[in-house]
DNA sequence: CTGTTAGCGCGTTCAG
DNA sequence: CTGAACGCGCTAACAG
């Protein structure tokens, strides 16, 4: 093109403001360019780090993200990936935990697969074992590792707010920290294991719960920070001297924790490494073989569980 | 239409994995029907009350909304307006204070004019003066509300963290605080009125400053919440106990507030029913006069103020 | 109530 | 390197 009449376009598109018609783009081309995020389980009004890490990702490759999040209802997940697919996003990541009494599971995978075959790119995020690309986490290695860490400070009576009954995140993490004290020769009660919901309020309720038990219980693990946060709420309420009287741990290392008192121990999960992976494969083309990408996280111990002496 | 030809389509359409083509209908019809929510000071981690003000409206109202947030500086906003304009959405709020040296407001306003004419919704909040419908509050009112409350308690030793020295919003609440604290008799030296950002890191910093002036001070006022929690955090590092050794309060009331201790005293800005309002005026058509409407906050007094006695 | 037709603004040809 | 023509999937306006 001769700069001379780039120069006299550019200058009559500034007078009449003119401004790109992205929506014709998309039917020319057939997808936007952008990448679309649902999110099934956004833990309450901390935003999931699941979704801040494929945030940063995508901000970091200055790619605009569509985001559409369902409060984990199968139903809703399903409308949502219609309404989402509607925008033609060249790639759709599915974040957030199976659980494992979704029966709506195989209609999201045959719209997703339909989505595919239409040129689409599918991604997972923590939903191994269904049949696309996925990028997750040790879940259990995580309560492993948690479990053996505070163990070693000297803890041995657990309770354990384990989140829902059919969430697989929370149930595997659920399993590794029992399944770790188990062969170290600590068990945990049965009354000591509190089903309750992922979020801050399910760990406030829990909290209140377990204090009218009475159970002499040492410390709390949480399945999921939010739960931590709320637990410590209640505790706090409660008069109850954190750490000294009760300690508290939980997994994630959500940025909230930066403001709690006592500074929470956690399980680090790479979650901004996860969307940078996610997004990366949502970018690529389809591989002949399907990628399954397994991430581990760290234990950090901080104020909440001081060592027993 | 008929019952038996609706149904067959329908099934076909299911069969087929049919989805509709939005980017085509936003062609055919001129404008997507999202409203878009361009946001400049977005502070720090805990996401700006303003925004989710409006997305909660928006949300009650089954809207979609595009949003686009800008560091606060001109030249990106200019770019991201374009970049949302490509989305033709049918409504554009901009949100977020308006700052007193920015030479691209005008610029931004002409874009913003031009948007209008190819028959498109403005609505500003927190930004009055300029031509468009706007719903703004009263921020001067909040500062001496908070300052006379405050002083009633008790208090005569003041530092504030007044924010950056140009955001208007920033601005606002520390006059009204020096004025209603000076006409009750109380002056705030100016070396404690300490000039930092609207973030939590700001009011970390500026925290960080204060302790090594050693200034005597009763109270310190942020003049948004996030910088409270981030002086708070400061504060405890260096061993002040709160509230004894040293009150503290902000403005917003932002929900992160539930997990901090103490609780904080604040003025509650009733930013959902100005998200509310924004949503309502942009999906309204225009009038023949501008609206310009402003809300009032409220005080709201709680631990971190204690009465002095 | 139904079938038909003309654009919407842009990418992508294919000639000039 | 440039101009013209076609089609993307849909809405709106119109005729049957």
């Amino acid at each position: 093109v001769r700069v001379e009449n780039e120069q006299r376009v550019l200058e009559a598109a500034g007078r009449l403001g003119y401004a790109v018609n992205l929506a014709a783009q998309t039917v020319a081309r057939g997808h936007n360019g952008a990448v679309a995020l649902l999110a099934k389980d956004i833990a309450d009004g901390y935003f999931s780090p699941i979704a801040a890490g494929v945030l940063q990702a995508a901000d970091d490759a200055d790619l605009i993200l569509t985001m559409g999040s369902t409060s984990g209802q199968g139903e809703r997940t399903l409308r949502m990936l219609a309404g989402l697919r509607g925008h033609r996003p060249r790639a759709i990541i599915v974040a957030g935990s199976r659980t494992t009494d979704d029966r709506n599971t195989d209609r999201l995978v045959t719209a997703l697969q339909q989505y595919e075959t239409d040129g689409g790119r599918v991604v997972m995020i923590s939903q191994p074992g269904l049949p696309f690309d996925t990028i997750s986490v040790e879940n259990v290695t995580a309560g492993r590792d948690l479990a053996i860490a505070l163990h070693g400070l000297g803890y041995r009576k657990f309770a354990i707010f384990a989140g829902p009954g059919n969430v697989l995140t929370a149930l595997d993490r659920t399993q590794g920290l029992i399944e770790a004290l188990g062969e170290l020769g600590t068990e945990v009660p049965v009354g000591n294991i509190l089903i309750c919901p992922m979020t801050r309020d399910g760990g406030y309720a829990a909290a209140g719960e377990l204090l009218t038990r009475n159970a002499g219980v040492e410390i709390v693990i949480a399945v999921h920070d939010s739960m931590a946060v709320g637990a410590l709420a209640r505790f706090r309420e409660a008069s109850v001297s954190l750490p000294e009287d009760l300690a508290v741990a939980g997994f994630d290392d959500i940025p909230a924790l930066r403001d709690v008192t006592p500074a929470l121990t956690t399980v680090n999960i790479p979650w901004t490494q996860v969307g940078q992976l996610a997004l990366q494969l949502a970018l690529s083309e389809r591989g002949p073989k399907r990628v399954a990408e397994m991430l581990r996280g760290h234990v950090i111990l901080r104020q909440s569980t001081p060592a027993l002496t």
